[in-house]
DNA sequence: CGACTGCTTGAGTCTGCTCAATAAAGGTGG
DNA sequence: CCACCTTTATTGAGCAGACTCAAGCAGTCG
């Protein structure tokens, strides 16, 4: 029953967060928690459910046959998990980062209330879409941008989704994925995800939490800069 | 006129193709004949309109500020151009590789065509679903697959859209984008196409057309097998 | 209080990039 | 039809960013 507070608080903060018209399904979906690593897809399996993070994070990824692994997206509270997936199996796996709570809701029901509110399934595209072009601008990243410049623009993702400002400029980012999956994400070692962390640290761009566990933006246009020429000289003139 | 007749055909073959519920669109769609290079959208501009493409190939690409590009998807006869687009502005230009012919229909003909025709709504879904997929696919190449392993992934993925099987088992894959474009998707520079692509000639996986306009795929197996263990020793037994 | 997991840091290697020179095709205009 | 010019592809040499392997060090949890 605790849980079960928790969940309703949780689908109440989502509601207000969701993607237009996505809160509603909290409605007729089922709360569910789950442990670290805990899986909540897997590729190539039926694919039967969605899911809506109510708190904690999610992550989608795939993976080859000899280990590799490419996380595809972090799913923070108020995204919808495996929502894109378009034929009968998932096309990705899914599995929780630290503790989760998901709310659950299967294809066919979605489906019957979508009859009832039409406006759903619009919905429904909208937010495929909108993760479409967080993946186009991945895509980005992973094909055209440096190690500096990947972290960089993890660093502001994740502030756009979780951080708190601080009033006097500085922002406070948690990061609740380890430095391994932060390098599945980015496409790099996580030997080269904590180098890159350092050299942000270094010159005072980030402050790194110890032990590890976020990042506080010191410097936003410092770091915003870095998101494109990460390259540069930092004392380069005209 | 000529030209009305081949957009007449064309929209036919197309209707067949396209994904379910989509073909349709080409029915209150304007036909329009792109040069190369000639634009289709540019990202950040107003996203009124979308595309279906009849023949040739589109690219769809992002840009960092100082020139690099990461060519995000090519659009085959029959597939949907900038469908995916959220907002009200593009999230990524496109453009025509090589002569193109498409299907342009406005977003705001669509939205009244949708009132009459509701099952379309759900064609619109899953073709961006299947983008979505497909933008998955290629995270994954570019986050954690070799050059190698990049080009055999590509190939595969022409020869299923356009490959023209020669009885032989060989297999014909005419590809209408220069080096430079496929290194723009696959997140490689040109000259790491080029000696890629005679690597694998030399080995007899393909046999690369001169000049440059496709390759043919001669040992569809070992190509496949290349696909995820670029880097494995050609003669290494258990 | 150990055992374990995750992070840091160093040394050496390698894949793929950059720069550059050459060659081959295709397009243009005389 | 041919000479010229531009664009695209090939190939080499050298470089560098990021990886791998490895050792050492917290911090955490039984």
């Amino acid at each position: 029953m605790g849980a079960a507070v928790i969940g309703a608080r949780s689908a109440w903060a989502v509601r207000e967060n969701a993607p237009a018209g996505l809160g509603i399904l909290d409605a007729i979906g089922v709360i569910r928690h789950l442990t670290p690593h805990e899986s909540l897809a897997v590729e190539g399996d039926a694919a039967d459910r969605f899911h809506l993070v109510m708190s904690g994070v999610v992550a989608a990824y795939k993976a080859t046959a000899d280990g590799r692994r490419q996380i595809i997206a972090f799913h923070f509270p108020g995204d919808p998990v495996c929502l894109s997936t378009a034929g009968t199996v998932y096309d990705h796996s899914a599995e929780a980062v630290g503790h989760v709570t998901v709310c659950s809701v299967s294809r066919t029901r979605v489906r019957e209330y979508t009859k009832q509110v039409p406006s759903l399934r619009h919905g429904l595209l909208d937010a495929v879409r909108r993760e479409m072009a967080a993946a186009h601008e991945r895509l980005l990243w992973l094909g055209r941008k440096t190690a500096l410049e990947r972290l960089a623009c993890f660093l502001l993702e994740c502030a756009s989704r979780v951080g708190e400002p601080q009033g006097n400029g500085h922002q406070v980012v948690p990061l609740p994925m380890n430095q391994q999956e932060i390098g599945d994400y980015l496409g790099l070692a996580s030997e080269t995800v904590s180098r890159t962390l350092t050299e942000l640290g270094r010159d005072g761009t980030i402050e790194v939490l110890r032990p590890f566990s976020g990042v506080v933006i010191r410097d936003m246009q410092r770091l915003e800069a870095t998101t494109d020429e990460g390259t540069l000289q930092p004392a380069a003139g005209p």
